[in-house]
DNA sequence: TGAATATATGAACACCTATTCATATAACTT
DNA sequence: AAGTTATATGAATAGGTGTTCATATATTCA
């Protein structure tokens, strides 16, 4: 019987060993794509996403997010914070309020690409 | 006695009305912020980015992906059909295997960008 | 035909996460 | 100073999600 070297039971050996290679040397490493599925996950929440498009408008404080949105104060802090921490948004203090804003303008462009996504969706290929 | 009219408790009352009616005049739907969310919520996971890096590579088979992966051949193929619902890889039969590649330019754009993103500061820790 | 191979899928479980509640901090007001 | 307002945050909880395991489907090969 031929040797088995699976580098953990329940790992399927390759069915084409050359695309399997050639990928392997091209995919980046693990800590990037933990960083850029971190960085979508914080876009993955609609809270999150509605925040970003208030504030894609105007700049705006807890209170008056928390009103337009319909939630309470503590919901949109605890949500900006993970923006804040994303480097989405930055905040800036005037008197008791906080004011915050777009802190990145790739947000924008990254929005603006999954809109198209979805306008197109997925259904045929658009060429550009 | 004066009525107070907040939509539900715990909700509080705009700070800035001006600002708050205009920006809910501009926002989309919640339809559209929920479609959206949920589009990154597919992106914002480290094993379906490494599948979508992965396949902007090279077209590959299920076993070839989860061998690249060092994952079960389960895991990935649960994976494979949430990014075929969310239009991102199409499926191509070809004898007993099915060869998954990018259905969506996008992708590749938006991966792009979060690449930038990171590159340009990146998440940190703490804030403070 | 039966055996082996490639993929898909339902159920279960462990882990993660968004909201709520209570409370803390900080700044303004009187 | 005390009271009010704006924001932040820790703990608890309910709901969501990714992987595993077992199994089903479909195709190829002998």
């Amino acid at each position: 019987m031929i040797q088995d070297r699976e580098e953990a039971p329940g790992i399927p050996e390759p069915l084409h060993c050359e695309t399997v290679e050639s990928v392997k040397e091209q995919m980046p490493g693990n800590d990037f794509c933990s960083s850029l599925a971190d960085f979508f996950k914080v876009l993955g929440d609609m809270t999150r996403v509605r925040i970003l498009l208030a504030l894609s408008f105007s700049e705006m404080c807890v209170l008056d997010i928390a009103s337009l949105l319909g939630m309470t104060q503590s919901a949109i802090s605890h949500q900006l914070r993970v923006l804040r921490q994303a480097r989405l948004v930055r905040a800036r203090k005037t008197g008791k309020s906080i004011f915050y804003s777009l802190d990145d303008e790739h947000v924008e462009n990254i929005v603006a690409e999954g809109f198209e996504h979805l306008r197109h969706g997925g259904t045929r290929k658009a060429t550009r």
